[in-house]
DNA sequence: CTGAAAGCGCTTACAG
DNA sequence: CTGAAAGCGCTTACAG
């Protein structure tokens, strides 16, 4: 910056000016200075910037796993909004582990990241409460917290369960079970919240022994309809927790030669892109993936811009896409 | 930090000693500044760090989508070990596009990332030689580029190539197709090469007809196929640029009442997660997308420390999983 | 329309 | 073992 100035045979100030365009500049001299900075190839740091403004144009979005085909969309969708605002994103993944996302954000903060987009997953309320005290803006996504530092981007899980649960309800099936990841006991998730609402509301009896957990896998999910249709074989139906868990589910039936849909319907969650080479294709629930990611950002950038307003939760609407497992 | 040092009695440069662990220091002096800090909830700001020491701990992942399952691996690879050193990556989709790529190079070199790493896909090696010029390291992957300031990331594409297409000869086809995506005339890419190479080897004739090109995707390799087969109802195996091509190209044979692997063998390229829960399951060559995202990281590491030293290439092999589709 | 000074929050020689 | 000064590359009031 200095030797453009010197070349130009102006002071610092106005190169500084002309770079950000601000203030009135005699057109000569800007010539001048931009023919200098051409000609050095001189581009502005933004680190000093950043010292200066507190604005580093970063945000950091921590997920649990981007090999997890749900959360590249959703990171797609942050990175493509980020880059309109001109902003670069961190990406940091933690496993679902709470210590490891608790890391992750104070790593971003220590960066100076302007923003950050988190699934608290396992994370203490406590946890992300401190944090939030220090930083802001944090938006969490699924997880309602509500803080004058943080925003939310509320999925409608428990209504895209009961799209789900509804749906074979209406084709008639009455054991329906459910497949779902491991919680805190007595804990209900929205998912779990969503298929007892629609039991109930269709009278049919609620059997906790019909609920099987374990980890959200393509494994997982093999393993526990093994164990879920070994165990009740009058069970002709199966809601999984995901897709990845449903197609796991589809495997385990066809071992058992059990037809799907026909012995056992499967309906998934997600609608990732494994969703639609299966055989039979799956019916699941689609999430917008990559709206929720573009909403987190946008979410983001409105409470950069107003520092004293609260965000409202936004949601992000379901829809039941119907294949062939159900 | 002025805080911190009031509040411990000492003077800045001393906070600054017991934060960074150099030199002497009394038990008591650092006790003190720890107690202070600890108190205070100080957190080194690393931007004025990295004013000064010209690292900011952060590097640039340069890719065409994060949507594209090959890349989410690669992607945590090089995430993980950035992790194991204090560093956080910056994840660009640049779609492929040239333009894209550069504007993703320069906004990470004026965000002072440490480091790039990228995928040049349509990037002219001109440009990509400018820049290598200004930044270093950079480090390619998949690309060949002789440069002081360049390191790279070797997939074996040739070689994997060569396997499948041997694989399939040894199963007894002769005629042999390949769908591959678009690239410039007369130029042959090295998966291209390696089918060629085999062919020539088992004395087979080479047909351009039967070399066809599109979009690297499921509806790509759908279409393509059709076109193939409509065509040239003799070929009995392809050979497709990835996996999702082949994925698709299964779709289409289903539909044409072709069995797979009976009447059409097909071998895929990359080994996704998709690729296990297609009927019949892929048979594909295995590219392992983790361990090329670690190399990568650890070469901009090793050329982060040794400023003087030429990187020597890294090679990544490759790997036959046979399945179910050939 | 343009310039000189102070300062963002640190680290790096250099003294003592 | 510890301190005072300069400076990383910018921007922000404040003058003129």
């Amino acid at each position: 910056m200095r030797d453009v100035a010197r070349m130009a045979g102006v002071s610092i100030k106005t190169v500084s000016r002309v770079v950000n365009q601000q203030g009135e500049i005699a057109a000569a001299t800007r010539q001048r200075v931009i023919d200098a900075i051409n000609e050095l190839g001189y581009r502005p740091n933004r680190l000093a910037r950043a010292m200066i403004t507190q604005r580093t144009h970063t945000v950091g979005l921590v997920i649990p796993d981007i090999t997890n085909p749900f959360f590249p969309e959703v990171a797609r969708g942050v990175q493509d909004v980020a880059q309109e605002h001109g902003y670069n994103v961190f990406i940091c993944n933690t496993d679902g582990g709470a210590v490891a996302t608790q890391k992750a954000l104070y790593s971003l903060a220590d960066q100076s990241a302007d923003g950050v987009i988190v699934f608290p997953a396992a994370l203490r309320d406590e946890t992300l409460g401190e944090f939030a005290a220090a930083f802001r803006p944090v938006v969490t996504i699924n997880h309602l917290f509500e803080h004058q530092n943080v925003g939310c981007i509320m999925v409608e899980i428990r209504r895209g369960a009961q799209m789900a649960v509804e749906y074979l309800c209406q084709a008639g099936h009455v054991a329906i079970g459910m497949i779902t990841t491991e919680h805190p006991p007595k804990m209900k998730t929205r998912r779990v919240l969503g298929y007892t609402d629609i039991l109930q509301a269709h009278g049919l009896p609620i059997r906790d022994e019909w609920i099987v957990t374990g980890p959200a896998t393509l494994d997982g999910g093999y393993t526990l309809t093994h164990k879920l249709l070994d165990q009740f074989p009058e069970i002709t139906a199966i809601f999984t927790y995901n897709d990845l868990m449903a197609v796991g589910a589809i495997s385990a039936c066809k071992e058992m030669a059990r037809g799907v849909p026909q012995d056992c319907a499967i309906v998934g969650f997600d609608d990732i892109q494994l969703s639609t080479v299966t055989t039979p294709a799956l019916t699941t629930v689609r999430v917008d993936k990559y709206a929720v990611g573009q909403q987190a950002m946008h979410c983001v950038l409105h409470m950069l811009e107003h520092p004293d307003q609260q965000f409202v939760p936004t949601s992000i609407p379901m829809q039941l896409v119907v294949r062939e497992s159900a």
